[in-house]
DNA sequence: ACCAATTTGTTCGCAGGAAGAACAAAACGC
DNA sequence: GCGTTTTGTTCTTCCTGCGAACAAATTGGT
């Protein structure tokens, strides 16, 4: 029951229905690839007539390719229909405060590349190193195919729309266009995405095919800090003034310790990674001299976790309870949204073993009721560098997104 | 961006473009009217022959009616349309701990009749109870048009496609299908939604018109427990097993006070009206003790605000704790979700101009942007019954709302 | 009083595309 | 080779958006 918007409403033409029935096509054929146009007729509920029709208006536009003949018990064989992707590129780029990541990729996913450079600070000059390193992948790569667009992720505040970043802490950025100038420096689309929104994309648009299609969910990122995206009904959650999903500023203990947001208690003060180690250290994190005590000491959260594996119980229990913590600020999520499961990604999940009774105790405390309790939190294993996947469903998701209407 | 369900999707029809450019117009029709066609025509951008076409479409439904002439400067005078809302009742029933509320209303809002009665725990007592009243106000008021529907608002976790009560601790109901046996006690479409959830509804569908249409709130009651309802994309926010919303049990310390809902330091704990009369009272609000010495001294949260206005210091002082704190929980929905503005109801918008500066003050320490900070808070002002409301929307919104497409 | 101008509302013909039936093609077993 | 079965294409029908032409209603100027 979608409320229809009077100012900013879509008409139906007469070509609406087909553009529909195309993408709903398109994606029955990306999830259940290989499939015939026989298979994707049933599974529509459709004569085969439309199927062709729309299956060959698809072929000439090259979103869709014929592959091998297919086995059936009697009858003619089937043409399977795959999604094309192979040949298909994509430039992700993730900036982050030390480094900023550039990978090659196609858009299923598959790495073809991947450097990393220190971030220069300075916008025009970043925009300058990317365009030359893209520069360059492009023609290195020249065989394997057209890239269609560059993925850029963030930190911080974006204005989707117009691709303005507008505020940016980690990076000192307020109110940048970054991709106007990159998609003049390289002549391709540029999207440009906040860092949380992006994994919960990469979710959405590169999770398990054929997955129970979660249109509900959260993806909490655990890092230097905590962020979360928030999807529902299938949509990112953006909020009004672009700054949704800030769940890690929110206080689980009034006179708790300070945060870098310069509040005390926010949920991040106690689970990010520098939380676990000012933990571990003994320091309390915000004055300015236990931060810099925590990167004089060089011990970072990797080097938490190695050392209560290796029997260290002090660095145990600075885990367990940064666990407990997460747990609780998970619950405050399970009890505002709901969402039929919950993402983890970052570092702690390299220790999710040690933490996990921990979590689950903390969110079966605070859940509302038993089904709330066992909402399915699912780490997301380390290295599959979710904010670049994310980079690259910003480029490949318009093609398989539902069209707007009403 | 929506993803397409390749589980659950609904192609598209012929009919279909027809569908949504019909209720594109009704909808416009509703907030602009009294309207002409040719008005219509130029809002929507398409000939007026189509609008002519679509509008003896509604006519003929029933959905619009043609009234006076209008006044033009030059040129004939154009026929405005209304929708038809006069004649079409609802009853909307607002099942509370208490009392039970029955209203018969149109689809406008405009109220008819009002009775109360003390709510029955009993399921099918309810229903016999609610089916008598419903048959007396049908015939009674016969004249003034025809009753198409029933929307009920319960306290608790409803789904809303089977109709079943999942669990209503209030009213001491688990997985209770009140529906089904009122349509068939009724013969009347019968809709059932929880109740924060409803108060959105009503905001959204009944709320001023030609607003700018927010499809990004939240509507938070605050009672004697504290719940929202959550509004993204134009869509009230249900959550994977119905308890979406529920940010009043999203602890704000975890050594705070005892929650009736067992925890501790729940934001519930700290701003219903329970917790602000025992905080004026001195007592602590959990011990089963605590409780009844609230109900025994019989003051209640508005002889607090009669106490506050008349000088009372230390009624004041409860009052703007509550504020504080209600702010806190505010701040927290603003960072969670970013929603354009924040509606509460409830008993605390009698005392708002006590309390809204520790309200914003609250909200403004702990919110991530100036812009953020300076989110709408809206107190809706008492006596407008918004779950009553709220009920009539889930009657009269499924004739408004967008089709399901894709 | 009549005519031009202007605006509203209706009708009609064209064309895009869903829907389904008929038809052609391919494979298998007898 | 021939019937059977399944896949994929083509063709006809009909709904409906869309634009153009037309009818109706009103005002103001001559």
């Amino acid at each position: 029951m979608r409320k229809i918007n009077t100012r900013d409403f879509k008409l139906a033409t007469r070509s609406t229905p087909r553009e529909i029935n195309r993408q709903i096509l398109l994606n029955l054929v990306r999830d259940h690839q290989p499939v015939s146009r026989a298979d994707l007729a049933r599974r529509m509920g459709v004569g085969r007539g439309m199927v062709t029709s729309l299956v060959s208006e698809l072929l000439a536009e090259g979103a869709i390719l014929e592959g091998d003949m297919g086995d059936a018990p009697r009858g003619r064989k089937p043409t399977m229909l795959h999604v094309r992707t192979r040949d298909r590129l994509v430039v992700a780029v993730d900036v982050r405060f030390t480094r900023t990541f550039v990978m090659l990729s196609d858009f299923d996913g598959t790495q073809l590349a991947l450097e990393t450079f220190e971030t220069v600070f300075e916008p025009a000059a970043l925009v300058e190193e990317l365009a030359a390193r893209v520069h360059r992948l492009v023609g290195g790569y020249g065989a394997a195919g057209a890239v269609e667009g560059i993925g850029m992720v963030v930190p911080g505040m974006v204005d989707r729309r117009t691709g303005r970043i507008l505020n940016s802490p980690q990076l000192g950025w307020r109110d940048v266009d970054v991709r106007g100038d990159l998609e003049a420096a390289t002549g391709l689309p540029v999207h440009i995405e906040n860092a949380p929104i992006a994994c919960a994309l990469a979710q959405m648009w590169l999770g398990q095919r054929g997955g129970d299609g979660a249109a509900d969910f959260v993806y909490v990122t655990v890092s230097d800090g905590v962020g979360a995206g928030v999807v529902v009904n299938g949509q990112v959650v953006r909020g009004h003034g672009h700054t949704a999903g800030e769940f890690g500023h929110v206080p689980l203990d009034p006179e708790g310790p300070y945060c870098l947001c310069g509040a005390r208690g926010c949920w991040e003060a106690y689970t990010s990674n520098l939380a676990t180690v000012a933990r571990y250290l003994g320091q309390d994190l915000a004055p300015e001299q236990g931060r810099r005590a925590v990167k004089r000491l060089g011990i970072g959260f990797d080097d938490v976790v190695t050392r209560a594996r290796t029997g260290d119980a002090r660095a145990r229990a600075a885990l367990q309870e940064t666990g407990r913590y997460l747990g609780l600020g998970l619950a405050m999520i399970v009890n505002a949204l709901n969402p039929s499961r919950i993402f983890v990604g970052g570092e702690v999940t390299s220790a999710w073993d040690l933490i996990e009774e921990q979590v689950r105790t903390a969110i079966s405390e605070r859940a509302l009721t038993p089904a709330a309790a066992r909402s399915p939190i699912i780490p997301e294993q380390a290295g599959t560098h979710p904010r670049l996947r994310g980079a690259i469903a910003l480029v490949a998701a318009p093609l398989f997104a539902a069209p707007q209407v009403a």
